[in-house]
DNA sequence: TTCCGTTCGTTGCTGCCGCAACCAATACCA
DNA sequence: TGGTATTGGTTGCGGCAGCAACGAACGGAA
């Protein structure tokens, strides 16, 4: 690799170092392991992303869609309910009325999500294990408490799309 | 928000707690704090986030385009391209002819890119300090080194487009 | 010199996401 | 009761990113 070493004059006064600013680094750790855990969701189940997050909430739990979807406004209603559309199409997912709020319905994974489910989520819980395993405990749990120091702080930067507010 | 508490059913056994699940954090971090930047960029300079790295990159040094843009495989060739021609139609970069190798070019910002520059740098980089002023001085570098760790763990993790094999 | 493999960069195509507008059903209030 | 605001969810539209195929230029070997 000894190419182009004039490529980087040192420039005026860098106000900014990208492979230092976090939110950079953090969109680049997050790309990645998307792009780790999206090869497995795609290439070998033909799910995307917001597929796997319905499924495998739908794993969890057995709740309706939408808002339960995204508890916290991260994936758009849309993007939610594209996702169910393509699932149910598939026969992943069954949508039954909900008699008490004819607006929203209730959704639950067929036998055969669920078996897609119990295939995908081992996988990626390897490549989460897999991830950590260059972590220590320790640094796992401080790691785990820092993100949520900062995904707190960040909800606080973002608009969040101001969801019912009037003033 | 006492709604919908019996929308939860536990279900049989979940695989899977997405709340607890290190990509997804991961992925909900860097989405809050991208948007919060994108916010920035986009509302008030018309800067999509690749433009805002291709100007960021381009005040930090004077480099060439693609390979330097995206040292380690971030943002594709095609979405630096495209980024700087837009750049480049809006007169915030010039490109200027490399004599020694005529596939590239040189690229660095006109004044009236510098001036975004200087005008963007600093209010991106207070959201990172607020972002960050939740946290004290030790716990930032822990991050940072846990950042460190994890990226280079998932990069052998992820494919990277595998360039250069034969096999 | 000529040929082949590789690298830098661009562009057409496709798919996905977010926005916003919209429909339907409910909640609130006089 | 009726009217308005709010909420759950869908869909059309525009923009952007990634893939892949291509063209242009370089490097090495015969």
């Amino acid at each position: 690799m000894a190419s182009g070493s004039a490529a980087r004059k040192p420039a005026p006064e860098p106000l900014v170092v990208l492979e230092e600013f976090l939110p950079y680094r953090l969109n680049v750790l997050a790309g990645l392991t998307s792009s780790a855990l999206a090869q497995i969701y795609a290439e070998r189940f033909g799910l995307s992303i917001p597929a796997w997050r319905v499924i495998v909430t739908l794993g969890q739990y057995e709740c309706r869609t939408a808002r339960d979807m995204a508890p916290d406004g991260v994936m758009h209603k849309s993007t939610v309910s594209r996702a169910v559309s393509a699932l149910e199409k598939r026969g992943l997912v069954k949508r039954r009325p909900n008699l008490d709020d004819r607006r929203e319905e209730w959704l639950a994974l067929t036998p055969e999500g669920r078996a897609i489910y119990e295939a995908v989520a081992p996988e990626a819980l390897a490549v989460g294990e897999r991830l950590l395993s260059v972590l220590t405990a320790q640094e796992q749990k401080t790691l785990s408490a820092l993100i949520d120091k900062l995904t707190r702080q960040a909800r606080l930067l973002a608009p969040v799309e101001a969801e019912g507010d009037e003033a």
